[in-house]
DNA sequence: GTGCTTATCGCAAGGTGTCGCAATAGTGTG
DNA sequence: CACACTATTGCGACACCTTGCGATAAGCAC
């Protein structure tokens, strides 16, 4: 099984190995954005014997293939997803620490400005965008 | 000397310590962002006893008196820098690492749509924008 | 299936912060 | 100026991630 992700993993000089496996696997378990701890936690739970280094190691190769993708959020927490799901960006309030996902569409005029005056192709749904957000706006004065 | 910033620093119901102040001068001292590391180190040359976690607190502080703020480069080091320097955001392209500030009216019209349809009030200066130079554009394909 | 090459693994140590705690020292008051 | 109050410090430990290294094991050729 898993047969044509083993030949992909391959074709980019990679191998394929029952770590990486766990991860891939572990990714597609998750909904959403996860922590690369608690992919490890997660794994751990039936194979204690990995190491959470072989776990960061794999995301990165998995990124390199093009499987997965990281999220920078508030400040330093990195988040993983995988990377057939539907991109978009974030935005991320430093009062209450929620989250709302926000359409890549949006973002668009940013990029294409940076694109034609700067020849600087950014990632916009790279990290967050952090700021106050609405509900904390109206709590606080101002 | 220092006074009225020790009457700000006490308006805060904050105290101007011999530490706090040496955070302050190093980063009057410093042209641009430096790493919290940085302060560390060059503090250390005259006072060797001072603790790394006493700087980040005192970073910490000082931001939330609004003398300083920080800026997220790629991935893990933060960067610090005076409040009333020139405001600007940042590109970093993540192949070849080299950065470039950007005019903050550049962000503008996003912070504004952002203020707009989601009441969301974005500091886009908080984080650099990665992607891929110029530069490296040009060398690899695509 | 044997053997070779080398990607990957587990471990230990390092880098950048963060946190709890007991000791210290700014500050306002009497 | 001594005193009480509590912000701040230094220290040790922890969190999250990265890196170097010797051991292990995929993947390919025969």
């Amino acid at each position: 099984m898993g047969t044509e992700i083993d030949e992909r993993v391959r074709a980019g000089g990679k191998r394929m190995t029952v770590q990486r496996r766990l991860v891939l696997e572990a990714l597609r378990r998750a909904r959403h954005h996860v922590t690369a701890d608690s992919i490890v936690t997660r794994i751990r739970a039936r194979h204690p014997q990995i190491d959470p280094s072989t776990v960061y190691r794999n995301l990165e190769a998995l990124e390199e293939l093009g499987y997965v993708t990281h999220t920078h959020f508030d400040d330093r927490v990195t988040r993983w997803h995988r990377a057939d799901a539907q991109r978009h960006g974030h935005l991320v309030c430093r009062r209450c620490g929620s989250e709302q996902e926000l359409p890549i569409d949006l973002l668009e005029p940013l990029a294409r400005r940076l694109r034609d005056d700067h020849g600087f192709r950014a990632d916009l749904a790279h990290s967050a965008i952090v700021g106050i957000c609405k509900a904390c706006s109206n709590v606080s004065s101002m």
